[in-house]
DNA sequence: CTGTTAGCGCGTTCAA
DNA sequence: TTGAACGCGCTAACAG
């Protein structure tokens, strides 16, 4: 059914060697050959046997992306981005999904057996202070990217081991700067669970920030799951106090959905009497209950591609990036109605 | 760096066969040597080459996914389910983002280099009436499955060419049934362009059931996109003539959450004055402008996974999968208020 | 129960 | 400019 070298080869009464270099534009073959040797091969259907190349050349242009949920906003984040990226440098690109820690090494160690280069890794959030992915990962020698959030085992520096995260302290003052401009003093925080770095990251920054603008105290919350549902859930309990906060700043657009909801549901206007902020940039920024002024990050997983790629070519070491986030002002900002 | 069988076989004073036959647990192989040889490999690290092994037993346990965007709900639709029934499996995913005709068919070339034994793909929007990455895979004799979309020239019951296609005539009922349950008789449609069968097939429900239930007449706008922006800017067409509808269906989320933006910023109340539906029960469906009535579909990743794979293991064709949907009833359809 | 032989499809090396 | 021998790591088939 498949074409090999060799069928190719015998069709032409040539070498399967002179045939392999053809098709490789090789330089020691005659033009007139390669022509015939292409016409053939495209006649046939023939295409290389990537496994039998791979087991020679000891590169199998291939990389795995591990992460907890493909259809979440947070893992299309990262793997647009790095699925083009390797496409566009011709590198073909494993997934799989992992919900625990023993998913992940499993995942991991499926794609160094298919001859994976390098393990991109968007882990899920979690407590636990080692990633047996990591170890395993680590112990072949593999290049291994990890996107938003790393593990507390990984060295500064580790040189195969490098990753890729937001600026979250830099989207706390791009947004605080911005409610202070508009004059809020009370503010209230929706965050993430502080397991995640980035988003423990991103809570300092609003609390120092809130500190050196001489705004008011900030009621904090830390959630685990960043949905909507809890988002909304605690905003309802914050609208019961007596004394409200002018703007809710979130970790991200779910949860600051959910939050505007809540708002809108009991009557008051956004910004009007309460003003709302996420992270992100996603599809419920656009089309929530309010179109939301948020912090857009570019692709993680571009990013991340580039900084293995390069190091793969010209050798180096990864080092760890920063990417920073630009504010983007929607509808749900605004100065307090007096 | 990387241990072979050899090197295990060497350290152990076994013969490669021996040390091969006993990790994969060949009934001939005494039970103390399997131990042995188990544990020389678990504290060597290895982990064998599918590179070389899929050369040999000529199946690589590897599929390949095709689809426009892995970011977009409707990938997500695909891609997970479809991941996760793989990996139960212990087939890994090669995964690939096609924006053009020849994109799909260069990575389709790409997954078959590197042996997969499946292709599966999410087409695209077109209104081609050939595709190229069929013709490449149906050339090599791969089986094929399609999700939600096919191309005009795959014949019916092409053995290993199927498809997992949505009941959208079936949605379009369940959605007339509860909205004329409501008393609803006039309905506006907001679809998904033509040239995507699905969608033919939902404007072909509404339009026949309409007519079947006695409902008025249906004004109905085709995209291509269904983005949340073109189900905004219809409606408010819509909204400025004289007669209006009291309902509006829409083909997927996205337009029905655009929709429902314009008609909340028009001051009119939903569903008092104005019902709104859905498709797909994605994420904008719970926290868009309002939570939506939509109607919910099973992952069809899911589905299409365990039809190749019966086929595999036990032979025969591939029969079509045409899945059925479920209405989910939530806050934007109810009584028109009197 | 264990080992030997052979070869999957390709590319490196070196000779013609 | 072309080709022959060899081996990548693994396993099917057969001996011992």
């Amino acid at each position: 059914m498949r074409v090999r070298l060799r069928d190719l080869a015998e069709g032409l009464g040539l070498s399967v060697m002179a045939v392999s270099k053809a098709l490789r534009d090789a330089p020691d073959i005659g033009a007139a050959t390669k022509a015939r040797v292409r016409a053939e091969a495209e006649k046939r259907g023939y295409w290389p046997n990537e496994s039998a190349r791979s087991l020679r050349v000891k590169q199998s242009g291939l990389i795995g992306l591990v992460l907890p949920d493909l259809a979440s906003e947070e893992g299309a984040l990262v793997s647009g981005g790095l699925t083009e990226a390797a496409q566009e440098a011709g590198i073909s690109v494993l997934v799989g999904i992992a919900r625990s820690g023993k998913q992940e090494a499993e995942q991991v160690r499926a794609m160094m057996g298919r001859g994976a280069e390098a393990i991109f890794f968007l882990p899920r959030i979690s407590t636990e202070h080692r990633s047996a992915a990591l170890e395993v990962v680590s112990r072949a020698g593999l290049p291994m990217i990890f996107f938003k959030r790393y593990p507390a085992d990984v060295g500064p520096g580790s040189g195969r081991v490098s990753w890729v995260v937001r600026d979250m302290g830099g989207a706390a003052n791009l947004v605080l700067d911005h409610l202070s401009d508009l004059g809020h003093r009370r503010v209230a925080y929706f965050g993430g669970h502080s397991a995640d770095r980035s988003h423990a990251e991103h809570l300092r920054g609003i609390q120092e920030g809130v500190v050196a603008r001489g705004m008011g105290r900030v009621g904090g919350i830390q959630m685990v799951g960043l949905q909507p549902e809890e988002g909304e859930k605690e905003m309802k309990k914050i609208l019961e106090k007596k004394e409200r906060p002018t703007a809710v700043i979130c970790g991200n657009d779910a949860v600051a959905a959910g939050a505007a909801r809540a708002i809108l549901a009991m009557g008051l206007s956004i910004p009007a009497e309460m003003s709302v902020t996420g992270v992100g940039d996603g599809e419920l920024s656009h089309y929530g209950p309010i179109s939301l002024t948020t912090v857009r990050f570019p692709s993680l997983g571009r990013a991340g591609f580039d900084l293995w790629k390069k190091v793969r070519d010209e050798g180096g070491e990864m080092n760890p990036l920063i990417v920073k986030g630009e504010l983007v002002v929607r509808d749900s900002t605004g100065r307090l109605k007096e």
